[in-house]
DNA sequence: GCAAGGTC
């Protein structure tokens, strides 16, 4: 290649720099090394334009234990062998720099896109010969105006990108190794541990859910059952007061029912509503979606669209975007989607249905790069699996749905009273099926209720009644799917991130499955006890918005990355001195307290092995016990006596597992 | 060896 004379232009992926090579021109596709890169004449200027992968440069130090401030930026593919890949793209893109004349970084408008490119044009171009191209979505006139409006390095944004690389690498691995540390001097033993923003909080989500279930002690509340014949169907009406918490009140109740079985109709809706298409789908909605329908993971769900992505059959997976461009050519995608035999006869009527217009039900959420998920009508599904197919399916669908029009369900409620308590029933049929032909994964039909016979102020006959007696449950185990919807409410990580950075806690030994569920190791509960004695700002989501605040200083000129990270320096030392003041004896007395050591030569719970907390019980069994204290008044008002109620807790499922230790350590004490 | 963030 002796071509001078060029500009450079940097893309952080290799699809992103196809679409800004045809955007500019009428580009020539070249591979070396088996990367692409586009040749193209603008006017009379020629532009490279050769994509990154990411991230080509990372943090890393050489330096062992902690505290550990020296970092420095290398290439990637050097100190991570996954990352391997990344080479190539280096490589390809210091030979083109080489002879370059500028640079333009075409990356990802967000912080992270500023730093890739950056550090590509400081380590191998030349930063004083390069600009910004600025651009909200990839399409033709989006790029073509950028170019034409080319910025200055948008170094606010480079410096808000390097200073969160660095925020995360300084408390994630520093507190990594700190708690490496502890675990070797107590268990003499090396095993590979972790902490950091977005992780740690998660895991001390779901350590509190365990906890919660582990002393959860059910509280009685009765409802009354009661049971009608609608043109000789049995109904069990549900009811819409809040439960008894007394048996006397519910037998009161029930008393009066008998004297007088009657339940009289109150109203009588019936009503047509519209249900809207779903919205396009973002990655979160998509791996819901793919787990309520298929079962799958979030982290399988989103390898599986990386694939079909890099098949060209989807668009950009990891997006939060609800919202399809206005400027794609949805005509053209559907009539490519029809050349499939399976999909030919859904977009034959979805063509006719909506007459050709192709409005679809964008949603709320946005993402500063990428558009919502949408099948491109190309590429082929060939060799891929039996689950690929099944997403894509599952893709192509939605995408066709969201067109379509509104469903027409009709809503029926019969709401009735019965001695002044109010109950109703309900069901749906669907009139108008609209845009659930093209995604039958929701259903709305209920069991039919004959409204013939039915009219307000009618009195009918109670067939049965009775006073059934249910108890509280603790929450559920989450699930991988509701740990990555609970980190993205509570926005930490990101689409990319979410789902592997699950998968870490499981590569930890911090969670395993249970059932669907994410158990707690005793590791786990652990770990997340030692971050909150010794780093609990880490176990918050509110590190994260510290964070983001910071980076926005940063972004507005109001603060300098040096200055945020001696700061965050500082805080580090805090903790970090005062875990290195402790002796092996306190930190052993300290884990004592959450996890049963057979050498714990302190004073130990009358249950279990950990150390004493209150009562002479550990932290844990303490917990139990003060629930079951605060409980029994209820259960009281249900008749029960003490002795009654701590051997029908041992009999409940969801007794926790605790509660039930101390049930059965207070029967034998005979503390009645 | 450890984070979280990009992406093949
Ligand atoms: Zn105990």
């Amino acid at each position: 290649m002796n071509i001078k004379d060029y500009i450079l232009v940097i893309a952080e992926k290799p699809k992103s720099a196809e679409k800004i090579a045809y955007a500019l021109g009428n580009p020539k596709k070249y591979r070396i090394n088996g990367v692409p890169v586009w040749f193209v004449m603008r006017g009379t200027s020629r532009f490279v334009i050769a994509p990154a992968a990411g991230h080509l440069y990372t943090l890393h130090t050489e330096s062992k234990g902690f505290p550990v401030f020296d970092y420095k930026w290398v290439p990637k593919y050097i100190v991570e062998p996954e990352s391997i890949f990344t080479r190539k793209y280096l490589n390809v893109l210091s030979m083109l720099a080489k002879n370059a004349k500028e640079y333009i970084n075409a990356c990802d408008y967000d912080i992270e896109g500023s730093l890739i490119g950056y550090m590509i044009i400081k380590n191998i171009g030349d930063i004083k010969r390069s600009k910004r191209a600025k651009f909200s979505s990839l399409t033709a006139s989006e790029i073509v105006r950028a170019f034409n409006n080319l910025l200055p390095l948008d170094y606010n944004m480079i410096e808000a990108g390097y200073c969160r690389h660095i925020l995360d690498w300084l408390w994630g691995i520093n507190v990594s190794r700190m708690l490496m540390s502890i675990y070797r001097s107590v268990f003499n033993e090396k095993r590979i541990l972790s902490a950091g923003r977005v992780q740690s909080p998660t895991l001390s989500y779901v350590v509190n859910i365990d906890l919660q279930r582990k002393t959860h002690v059910p509280v009685p509340y009765a409802y009354p059952s009661i049971k009608i014949f609608i043109d000789n169907k049995i109904f069990k009406l549900i009811p819409i007061d809040s439960p008894f918490n007394s048996l006397s009140d519910a037998k009161e109740y029930l008393e009066n029912i008998k004297r007088d079985p009657r339940a009289t109709v109150l109203d009588i809706i019936v009503r047509d509503e519209r249900i809207e298409p779903p919205h396009p789908f973002n990655l979160p909605d998509l791996q819901s979606e793919a787990h309520r329908i298929y079962g799958f993971t979030p982290y399988k769900t989103q390898k599986l669209a990386e694939d079909l992505y890099l098949e060209a059959l989807i668009s950009y997976p990891r997006t939060n975007s609800q919202k399809l461009p206005p400027t794609l050519n949805n005509r053209e995608i559907l009539e490519k989607l029809s050349q499939n035999i399976v999909y030919r006869t859904l977009v034959k009527t979805l063509l006719a249905e909506t007459r050709g217009i192709l409005r679809p039900n964008n949603g709320p959420k946005e993402d500063p790069a990428h558009p919502a998920i949408y099948p491109t009508g190309e590429g082929t599904l060939k060799g891929l699996s039996k689950d690929h197919i099944k997403l894509y399916d599952l893709i192509v669908r939605r995408y066709l749905a969201t067109f379509a029009n509104p469903a027409v369900v009709q809503y029926v409620r019969i709401e009735f009273i019965v001695h002044g308590r109010r109950y109703y029933l309900s069901t749906n049929i669907v009139r108008s099926r609209g845009w659930l032909q093209y995604y039958p994964y929701i259903h709305f039909n209920g069991e039919e209720i004959s409204l013939k016979l039915l009219r307000k102020g009618l009195q009918i006959p109670i067939h049965e009644a009775k006073i059934v007696i249910h108890f509280t449950k603790p929450p559920h185990l989450p699930s991988k799917i509701s740990l990555v919807k609970w980190m993205e409410e509570k926005g930490i990580g990101t689409e990319a991130t979410r789902a592997e950075i699950v998968e870490t806690l499981f590569k930890r030994g911090y969670l395993y499955m249970r059932g669907r569920g994410s158990g707690v190791s005793e590791l786990g509960i652990l770990i997340s006890f030692l971050l909150k004695d010794y780093v609990e700002e880490l176990i918050s989501v509110e590190l994260t918005r510290k964070f983001e605040e910071r980076l926005n200083m940063i972004l507005n000129m109001k603060a300098k990355c040096d200055d945020i990270v001696e700061e965050a320096k500082e805080m580090l030392l805090k903790y970090i001195n005062r875990v290195k003041s402790l002796d092996i004896q306190t930190l052993r007395a300290e884990i004592s307290k959450y996890i049963e050591m057979s050498d714990n030569n302190g004073r130990r719970c009358m249950i279990c092995k950990r150390s004493v907390y209150a009562n002479n019980l550990c932290i844990f069994h303490n917990i139990a016990l003060e629930n079951i204290r605060s409980a029994y008044e209820t259960w009281r008002k249900f008749g029960f006596s003490w002795t009654q109620y701590l051997e029908k807790l041992l009999k409940l499922k969801s007794t926790g597992s605790y509660v039930k230790e101390v049930c059965r350590h207070l029967i034998k004490q005979g503390e009645f």
